[in-house]
Parts: C-alpha cells; structure tokens; sequence
RNA sequence: GGGCCGUUAACUCAGUCGGUAGAGUAUCUGCCUUUUAAGCAGAGAGUCGUUGGUUCGAAUCCAACACGGCCCA
C-alpha cells in the first residue's frame, strides 16, 4: 500500500507504540454479552430510577463514532450491528492507565465494554463504563462526522465505509434481504420448490441479450454466464417439478445505466397446467402480500409519488397503449408498414430479422413505458420478439404475455410457455437467421431444448420477476447502485 | 456512442480578474467531570484527477485523456 497520508502514518506509529505498551491492537479477547439494539429496546424508556435500581452490568462491543472528550471524563458514541449508544467514562471510575489509553483512541476503533445504564442530564440513555478492551485500531480515519461520506464514486468502491457511517444504506441492504426472505415463504407456501440451474452455460438461452464469455481449461470449451436460467428450469418440468422457482444472478453483457447492472438478481419461476393469467393474479397477490408485510399498508411512496399495489392492476394490450398512453394515433398502430416508418423515424435501429413486433415494442419503450406509473400489466406482445411464448389461441402473431410496469420500470416478464417442440424448432431457426445476419441479441439454437419438448412438457406458465428493481421501489432508491452492494465500476485510475 | 456537470488535505467544501493553497471536521499538543456536530487556544497535514499547451506566472485559460454523476441514443 503506496498510500501514506499524514494521519495514516501517525495511526502506524500509534500501534507501533500501544504494542510496545503491551496493549494488543487487534485483540479478540472479549466476549460481548449484548447488543445495542436490545439494550435500547429494554431500557429505552426506563427512568434513571429503574436503571440505578436494576444495577445490571452489560458487556458490549462496538465501533467508536463520535468521541467528545473532557479533562477527566468522556462522552462516546459507539454502535455495533444493532445500532447506536452513547457511553460515558471516568478517570475516577477506570483508573489513571485505563483512562490515559481511552484518551489515545481514535474514531473507527472498536471496542468491548462493560458497564452499566444511566441516563444522563438530558434523558439519553447511556452506558457508564467500568472497564473496557482495545479490540481493533483503525487505521484509516472515518469521514466527516457531520457530512459523513457523499461523494457517490466513494460510496460504491468503499462501500464498508459508506456502510460504516451512512445508517439508511444498512437499512436499504435489511429490507432487500426481507424481501427476498417474503418471496421465498410466498412461494413455498404455494408449493414451489427452489431449485439451482447452471450459472455457466455451454448454450446461453432463455433472453435476448449477449453473454459473458468464458472458457474452462480442462474441457476446452467456452462457457458463457447464463442470461436466464429459463430453459433449465422448463427442463425441470419435463422432467416432472411442477412447481420450480429459483433467485439467482444473471449477467447480460450490455450498458450500465440507473437500471441496469451487468449482474441483477432474478426470481424466475414456473408453474404447470398455469396460464399467463394464473400468474398475473399471482403477482398481483405476492406484491400485495410482500408490501404489506413490509409496511403494513398495500401503499407506498417512490421518489415523492404514491404507489397503490391494491390489486386487480390495469391491464392493457401494447398496441392498445401505444393510442391510449403513447398518443399514437389507431390507424398508424394498426398498419404494419406505417408503425414501422414511425418507428424508423424516430431512430429506431431495426436489426435483421426485426420488423413489426420490434417496431411495436420499442415505440412501447419509448412512448408507453415511462408513463406507467402504478403497477400495470401489457399483454397483447408480439410472436416475433417473443421466440419461448405460447401463441395466443385467438391471433397466432400474438403471444400469452405479460410484461409488469411499476414507476416506469418493467419488474418482471412472464407467459404461458410454448411447449410445441415443432413450433420451438422453427421460432430457434428464425433467431439463428437472425443472428446469422448480425443480430448479435438473438438466440442460440438448443437442440437439447427441443429434444426435451419432444419428451412432452406439461403445458405451463414462466415468470421472472427482477428483484433488484423491485427493491429500488420499495427501498425508494433511484438507483440500482443504490440496491447492489457493489456495483459494477471501472477499475480506480492509478 | 453523444451532451451537460463534477474531480482541490483522510472527509465535506471555498478559492474573486491568471499572481504561487484556504475553512470546518478528523489528527497532534494544552485546558476542561453531564456532553450532543461539545467548547477554548495552538500545531502539523496538499502530485489542486493525469498529460500536454498558452503565459513572465496556471487550481484558475485551452486541448486530450481517466474516473464518476445526470440526461439522451
């Protein structure tokens, strides 16, 4: 580590000097007996009278942040993984070397106490330190107590900083963990099972993105990190899982932006003898469910706007909400070759093998989408960009398909599966002359797939439900940075 | 990929017309036994993102690049 700033070398020297005192540095020799947050809880509202009459001593651990230091006496804040306290010791209590040590630490160590609780002039409940052990010096200095780190770059690469001093971005990591908790109790009271499917695949399938490429040695093949794990997971209903969900990671090879991460964490899951009905009823239900267990309310606020997840949700056909939200005239929507110049003119980049359907669906993207504020499910989505969806009964150019949109983001993706391996054949032949002619997002060819549709998969519905973005929502974070511990960044210039 | 904005001490930020680096926090020293971003007095701390250019002189003006943010594609 080239990097020696004034306060950096005195830290140094300092711990030099406390072992040269015979004072260990990095001990782990205490055993704390309690937490903050339960100390709180306890004694939160206790009176000074109860706390001197209980005379209870408590052993705690944690993290100095705030240290406002008399002649003989101190006032400290510390917090462990629980939350926050202040502490107060005494030369008269600890001792002239105990005292004399407290005295040489710094903001960021991390302590064991042992004391009891009083409250102070001003009512706040308070540790009174008997005695206490140097656990670890820190030798980096915290941020600003005040300002505390902002600077966002920062935030992201040390995010064990940002972690340390910023309190809200512990509690957005809590409720990311809760949510994921309630989606798993959701669909195992409904009797899925979770199941885990390749990360590294030899064909990636399952989305229209491009991979990550790698290679395994011993094989001597390349692999490529999964884009979706749907046609593992539909291989799973072949072979007789009825119920299958799995929450994982997929990785798509394309930009970086407030909604995307080139890793996100999905929920995909699949039902047999469902439709894509079954499954919007079901997403309606689960968001409901998971928002009120959260906020005991089906209503919430995302970036100072209200969201109702009240259901039944609106539901609207795409072409539909191109004149309905999108402004654009009936007439045009309905004439293939003029909502395909529409689309071109507005710098809509058609790629081989694209025509309507694409056209369709990014005029969505770029007049429609945005728009959408409350939870609202598209359907009527095009065959075309729709290579794995059953074909509706009533227009065989339309898929059983359902795209949800909440604050203008769509959270999940889900249809009734095509299980026609004939059909299945023909639409992976059609993404190959696709990508045959440069459409670098199209699908590989599985020929495994197919095979396992010819051993006959029970009609089924599939949905993927993208969990960091539902976590921006209900975190009301504006970006997906802001849900990931560590967001992918450029490496730091040297 | 394009546009705009940002990058100055460990952190948060000032820095005028181009004249040679500032504050608060943190750190160190001293005083201080109920503080709340404690207070008072003093001290140390800088590759002004990088490289190049203009200039007698650049944190400041110009160019390129790097990293980040927001918007657009």
């Amino acid at each position: 580590m080239q990097e020696e700033s004034g306060i950096i070398r005195q830290r140094r020297e300092k711990i030099q000097a406390l072992r040269e005192a015979g004072v260990e540095p990095f001990a782990n020799n205490f055993h704390p007996e309690h937490r903050i947050g339960e100390l709180v809880a306890r004694f939160g509202q206790s009176s000074q009278a109860e706390l001197a009459a209980a005379a209870e001593t408590f052993r705690v651990a944690g993290r100095l942040m705030l240290i406002r230091q008399f002649g003989k006496a101190t006032f400290f804040h510390f917090q462990d993984d629980s939350g926050r306290l202040q502490g107060y010791i005494q030369r008269q209590e600890v001792g002239e070397a105990a005292y004399a040590l407290f005295k040489r630490l710094d903001l960021g160590d991390i302590i064991g106490l042992s004391g009891h609780l009083f409250r102070t002039k001003t009512e706040e409940l308070t540790l009174a330190v008997h005695s206490f052990v140097l656990l670890t010096k820190a030798v980096r200095p915290l941020p600003e107590k005040y300002h505390g780190l902002s600077d966002v770059e920062l935030r992201y690469r040390r995010r064990y900083v940002d972690l340390i001093v910023n309190p809200e971005v512990k509690e957005v990591f809590r409720t990311r963990s809760r949510i994921i908790r309630l989606m798993r109790e959701f669909m195992e009271q409904r009797g899925f099972l979770e199941v885990e499917t390749p990360m590294m695949q030899p064909i990636p399938g399952g989305a229209a993105a491009r991979p990550f490429e790698t290679y395994h040695n011993v094989l001597a093949m390349p692999l490529y990190l999964r884009i979706a794990p749907e046609l593992y997971l539909k291989r799973l209903l072949v072979g007789g899982f009825h119920r299958v969900f799995e929450i994982n990671r997929n990785f798509r090879n394309e930009g970086i932006s407030t909604q995307h991460n080139p890793e996100f964490t999905m929920m995909e899951f699949y039902q047999a003898f469902a439709t894509f009905e079954t499954l919007m009823a079901m997403t309606e239900e689960m968001f409901c469910w998971i928002v009120s267990q959260l906020f005991g309310s089906s209503q919430i606020s995302y970036q100072g706007r209200e969201i109702d997840f009240t259901p039944p949700w609106p539901r609207l056909e795409m072409a539909q909400s191109l004149t309905e939200v999108g402004g654009i005239p009936a007439a045009v929507v309905q004439d293939r070759q003029a909502l395909v110049a529409l689309a071109q003119e507005q710098g809509v980049a058609l790629r081989p093998g694209e025509g309507y359907g694409r056209a369709l669906a990014k005029l969505f993207d770029l007049h429609v989408e945005p728009k959408l504020f409350q939870p609202t499910f598209i359907t009527g989505f095009p065959v075309e960009i729709s290579p794995l969806s059953r074909r509706s009964r009533l227009d065989p150019d339309m898929a059983d398909r359902f795209e949800l949109f909440i604050a203008g983001k769509e959270i999940a993706n889900g249809f009734s599966e095509l299980n026609d391996p004939e059909d299945q054949r023909q639409r992976f032949l059609n993404q190959v002359a696709a990508r045959e002619a440069g459409n670098e997002e199209a699908h590989f060819m599985d020929e495994d797939f197919v095979r396992a549709l010819e051993y006959g998969m029970p009609p089924a519905a599939g949905e993927g439900i993208g969990i960091d973005r539902l976590v921006m929502l209900l975190t009301d974070s504006a970006s997906i940075r802001d849900v990931i511990f560590f967001p992918q960044l450029r490496p730091e210039g040297s």
